[in-house]
This record gives C-alpha cells, sequence and structure tokens, in this order.
DNA sequence: CCATTTATGGTCAGTGCGACTATAAAGGTG
DNA sequence: CACCTTTATAGTCGCACTGACCATAAATGG
C-alpha cells in the first residue's frame, strides 16, 4: 500500500458470490441459479453478482441475498445468518475478465418461495451434493462454505439459524444431524443443549408435535449466546494418525 | 454473476494486506511499515501492495512477505503460515480511491533481518499493541489477525510455526503464553502436547539449555499433526453469561 | 554447599461425554 | 380397549481429560 502507481493495477471486477443454505425435509438444500449463458451457460451457478461503487462486499451479498430469495435485510433479522467466508481471486477463474470474489455464506430457516431476482435467470433449492459440476470454481466455494458451516455449528449456537421462530431439541437435532451427516444420540444432546447457558430458551408451558407420533416436545427459542463453551463436538470418525476429519 | 454489464460496475483496486507475526524475547511482534506519504503520512501501516494481473491474492500476498521479510516462498518451506484472514472493502476505506484489500495473516519463526523492499519505507517490528492507530482500518485488520491466530492456536498445531525448527516444550509453552496473555502450567502443558500424536516429535538423546539456568530441556520438532484433537483450550476467563471472551 | 530455576513425572478430584437403561406421552392397529 | 411403535425426557455408569497440586531431577550462581 506504498505509493500508487496508476499503472501498477489493472482494473479487477469485484463480484459477491453467496452460498445460501437451508434445511429442508431432513436434507441439507443449496440455493442456485442456472446460467443463461457463456460460458458455462446451463450449468447451475452460486447466486452472485457485482459489487456496486459505493457498496461493501457485506452490503452486495446483503442486497444478492434479499433479491434472490425475498428475505429480510443480512444481518438485522432473526434466524438469518450471512458471514464472509473468504476471497477467491485465481487470474484465470472465470474466462473473460478478471474477477475477484468474495463469498459469503447464508443459512436461512425455511425455503420461502424463491423470488427470480430481475437479473438471475432461475433460482432453485437444490439438495446439496446432487448437481454435477457447477460453474466456475463454484463446486470449491460451496465445499469450503460447507467445511465453514459444519464447524461453526461445533462451537456457536448457529445450528438455531436453520430453525423457525421457535423449534423442539429434537427439530434442532436434526439439524445437526442433517448437516453434520450424522447421527447424535437425543439424550446427549438434550443434555448438553440444555447445559450450554444462553444456547436456547425455553417457552414456558409451550409444547408441539414433530413428526405427528410420539410425546409432545417442550419448544425452544434461540437463546442469545453466540459462542458455546466448552464446544459441541461433532462424533469424531477416528483416523489413525490424530487427523479426524 | 448473471449478465455481464460493463457499465454496472467500477474499476477497483485489487491490494493484500499482510499482519505479520513474530515472538521475540517473550512478546508478540508486528511487522509495520512507516508511510511516507498522503494519507496518513508518518503513520504506521500494515505491509501490502497491489495484487498484479496475472497473480491471485495469495501468490501477491507471499511475494510481498518475501519483499519485506526477506523470507522464502510463502508456504512451502517449514515454520512459516501464510493464512488468508478475510476481506476489507468498505467503499472509504481508502480516501484516495475505490480499494478493495484482502487481508493476510502470517507467523514467522524469529525475526531475520528486515529486508526493506524497494516501494516499504521502512519495515520494523515493533510490539503488538504499542504503536498508536494505524493508517486505514489497519487496526481492525491487525486485531481480526490477532483474533485469529489466538483462536487456531486451541485447535491447531500453528504455534510450532512462530518456533524454530528444533525447540523446547518451555520454548513452544512460552509461544502459548505470549500470544494468549496468559499463564499454562508447565506440567499440563506437557502432558497435553506430547499426549496429542503428531503436534510434536522427540528427539531422541537432543537437549539444550533455554534460559541459561535449570535442567536442559529435550529438544522437539513439529509434527505432522495439522489439528489438534481435542483441543488445547486456553484458559477461561469466565464471564458470567455463557460469553467466555 | 545451597538457593534458585527449569524440566519432568505423578497424584487426585471434578467435569464432560458416550453408551445405555428407564419412564412418559402421544398415535396407530388389531 | 390392549398393545405396539415412536418420540421426548430423565437418569446412571464408567472413561477420558483437565486443572491444581506436589515431588524429583538437573542445571547455574552465589
Amino acid at each position: 500500500m506504498q505509493g500508487y502507481d496508476k499503472y501498477a493495477f489493472e482494473p479487477f471486477a469485484v463480484t459477491v458470490d453467496l452460498a445460501v443454505f437451508t434445511v429442508r425435509a431432513g436434507r441439507l438444500h443449496v440455493l442456485l441459479v442456472e446460467r443463461g449463458q457463456e460460458p458455462y451457460a446451463g450449468q447451475w451457478a452460486l447466486p452472485g453478482g457485482f459489487v456496486l461503487p459505493d457498496e461493501s462486499a457485506e452490503t452486495a451479498a446483503g442486497r444478492e441475498l434479499a433479491e434472490e430469495t425475498g428475505l429480510a435485510d443480512s444481518t438485522g433479522s432473526v434466524g438469518l445468518h450471512l458471514e464472509q467466508l473468504r476471497t477467491y481471486s485465481e487470474p484465470d477463474r472465470d474466462p473473460r475478465m478478471r474477477v475477484v470474489s468474495v463469498a459469503f455464506a447464508a443459512l436461512v430457516p425455511d425455503p420461502p418461495a424463491v423470488h427470480a431476482g430481475s437479473d438471475a435467470a432461475r433460482a432453485e433449492w437444490l439438495p446439496y451434493g446432487t448437481p454435477g459440476p457447477l460453474a466456475f470454481d463454484h463446486d470449491r466455494i460451496l465445499a469450503d462454505a460447507h467445511d465453514r458451516v459444519c464447524a461453526k455449528f461445533e462451537y456457536t449456537g448457529l445450528a438455531t439459524a436453520f430453525c423457525p421462530p421457535e423449534f423442539t431439541l429434537g427439530e434442532l437435532r436434526q439439524v445437526y444431524e442433517t448437516v453434520w451427516a450424522a447421527e447424535l444420540d437425543p439424550a446427549n444432546f438434550r443434555r448438553k443443549v440444555l447445559g450450554t447457558t444462553g444456547f436456547v430458551e425455553a417457552i414456558p408451558g409451550a409444547a408441539r408435535l414433530t413428526g405427528g407420533r410420539g410425546k409432545p416436545a417442550a419448544l425452544y427459542r434461540a437463546g442469545p449466546a453466540t459462542s458455546l463453551h466448552p464446544p459441541l463436538l461433532r462424533p469424531t470418525t477416528v483416523s489413525p494418525e490424530g487427523k479426524p476429519s
């Protein structure tokens, strides 16, 4: 940042790409758009767009998220999470020109009707992992976003961002199981969550049937805690050399 | 990323900023450069520079790190760590023009002679926290980098990046104590580190005096483990509401 | 020789967690 | 209705890890 040599740089386009996750019907879904033009015409891609001259990347990401999903503003409302992931800047990641993309991961509670933005061809929720190769380096971005979300589930109360305002512990557990692709013991999960102050707050007297079967479950709200101490570790699939997956 | 409207964006300058840490004389130090021109002339700033047209941000960061410190290439050599932090893109973060900066955190083992790059005014190692306000939003970047490093010390073997190729457990513990600004019980630290497979490897028969006093300590090398399971948690300064610092 | 310093080894109690069992409360089915 | 299935909830047991210690070993400096 020393010495602004006007000839030392060429113009870069700066964009945002969004990995928007939700849990629907016990499966992790991602919001994808179908590309209408070359390159990668007809392939699925992450939603995104240019950062406008008077915007930060965060503002642009919130705007794009609202455009694509019709959801309220980025960080304000309850049960919505938008977080910067990292920046992808390989010189050849877009064959047309130099594009530097700031990637974001977003978690939304339930798939509202997808509101196709003006410039978005078609946006759809697709199960994570099912669509073939995505356009550009979006497979990598999506995988990185998934890794980040999995990791943050361990030491933050982020999972409640996937849940409606009121939820049962069974629903919260299913969110964990869906994202981690692992099974959790209901009793132990309950003990852990309730033992972590600020994770969830009980709604006195409220109860609801979850799957139409079984005993009705008590309802909870997301608590104020942002970090979990101690963390809620995912089951360790032990690998031989001290480097569990 | 739908529809490339050539008029929808203005050129952005893309730069990298580096928060380069080291531990020297039991204190955490940061590599800073003194700005020679406005704005913020005379103030300290993080080293950095433009991303060149054929570079990724990672390549640019490695190049800048090499230029400023004279150290070998970015990710290759032992005991060197370079990691993307996040991107800062507030529209007014540079008063002259629109600059989007990809920030990196770097850890280097010992302060080699600072090799002032051609464009860098003067680079110096300064104790973390001592210099007044940095230029631009570099205070925030530096604080974010420090947070990241502190957190990564818990669940990765990153601390060995601050150590020379061969080190004693006392030296490694001092690295933790310096970065975390906390005291650790030597015996418990030892038990934890040696009990984590792949964290460090003993060098049979080797021993060295650390501070000139006391019993000579056995020497160790950095192990192959990248992640620590279970993590080496820093002492919890308990705060009342489930959200320890 | 002795005090000091650092390294290293060990004990002990408390905490958290995985595995498991038991009970409660709903619906479904004969 | 009796009984099974399903889900929620409560509790128990043993293991692993950790923090707080205590003890010993091996160096230096008076």
